[in-house]
DNA sequence: AATGAATGAGGATTCATTCAT
DNA sequence: GATGAATGAATCCTCATTCAT
C-alpha cells in the first residue's frame, strides 16, 4: 500500500513521535523502535526515511525550534510599545509551546547539545535569534537592551526548567507572571 | 591486607568518578565500567557498593547538591544586611560548584530527574532550601522575598544552563553580574 | 512509451554493474541495490529481472565465463604448431579478462563455488572446457599432454590469484611470462 | 565458574571455531554467533576477548599461516640436496594444513585480503617468508631460484584453489605429485 | 515496465549485572 | 574485599524481498 509522497507524511509523524516518547520518557534513552511504533511504522522505516537516530532526534529539535519561532513571528509585530516584547513572551508560554512533553525534550536537547555539534549550533542559533528579537523588542522600552535581553532569555530558561519539574499541568500563566513581574521592574 | 575503612573511600572516589565521567561525556550515557575504571577498580566493585548504576548515579547528584549545601552553609551569615544574599550567591558561582563539568552533571541529573523519583525528590529538596534561604536573606530587603526568591532562583538555573553552552571556561564572575544586575533593580 | 526490447539490455546492465561492484568491493558483500543503483534502476527491477540476488551473482559468474569462452574461441586455431596453446593464454591475460575487478570478481566466485551448487557446476565446466583445450593443444608439442594440462590450469588460476594481491595496475604480461617460462621448460 | 587464565583458552577455542565454521560455510558469511556457539561461549564473551568479528578473522588467518609456518619449520633442514625444498613442500601439504576446511578457509582469508589491510599484510608476510624460503631452498638445485620460486608459489597457490573444489576428500598426495611433476621438469 | 513504499529477519555490538573464587 | 569471567537482553542498523500502483 504505497501511497505516494509519504516521505514528508511519515517524517513529520516520526518527528511528532519522537518529541512525544522523549517527553514521556523524559530522556533521550528512547528506541527507534519505539519512534516508530509511535509514529506507525516499522523502525527499518524510520531509518529509511533518516538515516540514523541522531538525526531523528535533530530532526525532532529543530521542529521544536521551529515551531516556537513560527509562533513568534506569527505574533509580531503586536500593537503599542510593548507589543513586540509581549508577541514574543506570549508566544515562548503558549500552550503549544508550553506543554511538558515539549519542554521535557527541549530539556532533553539542551543536554544532547553538550555532546552534538549539530544539535549545539540549533541551540546557538535559536538563543541568537531570541536575543535579537528581545532586543529589537526592548529598544523602545529602555536605554540598555542588551542587557535586559541577555537576563530575560536566562530567566526564560530558567522558568522552563523549574516547569517541567513541577507536578501536574504546566501552568504558562503563572510562568509569564514570573516574566512580567520581572520586566515591569527593570523597565522602570 | 584488607584496607579498614575502604568503603567509604571506595564509595567517594566511584561518587567523583561518576561526576567527572558525567560532565566529560556529557551524557548519563556513561557505563559502569568506564565509572569504576575512573575510580580505579572493577565494575563488580562498584556494584557491590552501590547495588546498581541508578545508585551510583543518585550517590552523585546527592553528593553535587551536598557540596553546594555546604559551601552555602560555611558562607553564612555573611555580614551586613545582604551578608545572606551575597554568601549564597557566591556559593553558588564559586569555582567548586561553577565548574563546567559539575554543571553538565548537574544539567544532566535536572532531566534524571523527570525520570526518578528519588531524583526528583533531591532537585525539589535542594529547590525548597534554596527558596528558603533566599527568603530568609531578602527579608530584610524587600517587601516581597518570596516573589523575587521564585524569580532569582529560576534565573541562576537560567544562568547555569547557559552557562554550559558556552564554549571556553565558565566564567562564574560573569555568571554573577547577571544576577547582581537584577537584584540591584529589583531591590530598587 | 515503454523500450522494446528493454528486458536484455537491462540485464546486460546488471550484469556488467555486479562484477564492477563486485570488483570494487573486494568481495561479495554488495548489495541489491547497490548494484541495482549502479545499473541505473531500482532494486525492485533487478529482482524482476533476476528473482534474487544470487541469480544475479550467477549470470554475473556466467558472463565473465563466458566473455573468456569467447575470446578463446575467437583467437583459435592460431598459426603455427603453438598456435591454439599461444591463442588460449593470449586471452587468458588480455587486458578484457585480465583486470584487476574482473580477477577480484573471479576470485570471489571461486569462493562462491564452495558454497552454491550452481557456481560449482559452472566452475566445473569452465575447468573441463579449459582442460580439454589445453589437452589439443599441446598434443602437438609433447607426450603428456594432460599431465601438463593439469599443471597449466593450476599455474594460471595460481597466477591469477596472485596478481590480485599485487598492489598496481595488473600486468598481464609479466604474468604471461611466467607460463611461458614454464612451458619452455616442459616443452623442452 | 570462571577459570583463572582463561583468556587464551577461550582465544583459541574461538579461533579453532572460526576457522571450522568458515570451513565449513565456505564463506566469511558467519555470524559471531555461530562462531561462538562452535567455541562453547556467547557472542558477547567473543567481543570481549576479541573486540570485534573482524579480529576474530584475522586472528584465524594469522593462525594459519603461524601453523603452516610452524610445519615447515619443523621438518627444515631435512636431509640431502634436496632436504630444503622436500621439507617445505610436504608441509604444504601435510594434512595438517591440506584439510578441506582449513583451504576453504584460507581461499576466503585471500579474498578478505582484498579488502583488509591487516589480512593483506599478513598474505604480503606469508608469500615473502614462502618464497625466500623456496629460493633458498632452490639455490642448491638450479642456477635462478628465484623464477622458480615465484612460479613454484603460483603453482602451489593454484593446486590449493583446485583441491577445494574438488568434491571428495582432497589429496595431500595428488596434489604433492603435481608440484614434483614439475620440479622434475624444470631442475632437469 | 518500473518504482517508491514498506518490512521481517537477522547480525554486530554493548552493557548492567551476577557469580565463583 | 575484590575481580575476572560470563551472559541475557537490548539496540541500532542493514538488506533482500514483496507489493500496490
Amino acid at each position: 500500500m504505497p501511497k505516494l509522497g509519504a516521505e514528508p507524511i511519515r517524517k513529520a509523524a516520526l518527528i511528532n513521535a519522537a518529541i512525544t516518547e522523549i517527553g514521556r520518557a523524559g530522556s533521550l534513552d528512547v528506541t527507534v523502535a519505539q519512534i516508530a511504533r509511535a509514529a506507525g511504522m516499522s523502525p527499518a522505516l524510520a531509518h529509511h526515511y533518516f538515516g540514523s537516530k541522531e538525526q531523528i532526534f535533530l530532526a525532532a529539535m529543530r521542529h521544536i525550534l521551529t515551531t516556537y519561532g513560527k509562533s513568534v513571528r506569527e505574533a509580531l509585530p503586536g500593537s503599542g510599545p510593548r507589543g513586540r516584547l509581549d508577541a514574543i513572551l506570549s508566544a515562548s508560554f503558549a500552550p503549544l509551546n508550553f506543554r511538558r512533553e515539549v519542554i521535557s525534550a527541549w530539556l532533553n536537547f539542551y543536554a544532547l547539545a553538550l555532546l552534538n555539534n549539530q544539535a549545539e549550533r540549533l541551540l546557538r542559533v535559536y538563543h541568537c535569534r531570541l536575543r535579537s528579537n528581545l532586543i529589537v523588542a526592548l529598544e523602545p522600552l529602555t536605554g540598555h537592551p542588551a542587557d535586559i535581553a541577555d537576563t530575560l532569555g536566562a530567566l526564560i530558561d530558567g522558568v522552563y526548567l523549574r516547569a517541567v519539574l513541577t507536578r501536574g499541568p504546566t501552568d504558562g500563566a503563572a510562568a509569564l507572571n514570573v516574566i512580567n513581574d520581572y520586566l515591569e521592574e527593570v523597565l522602570k
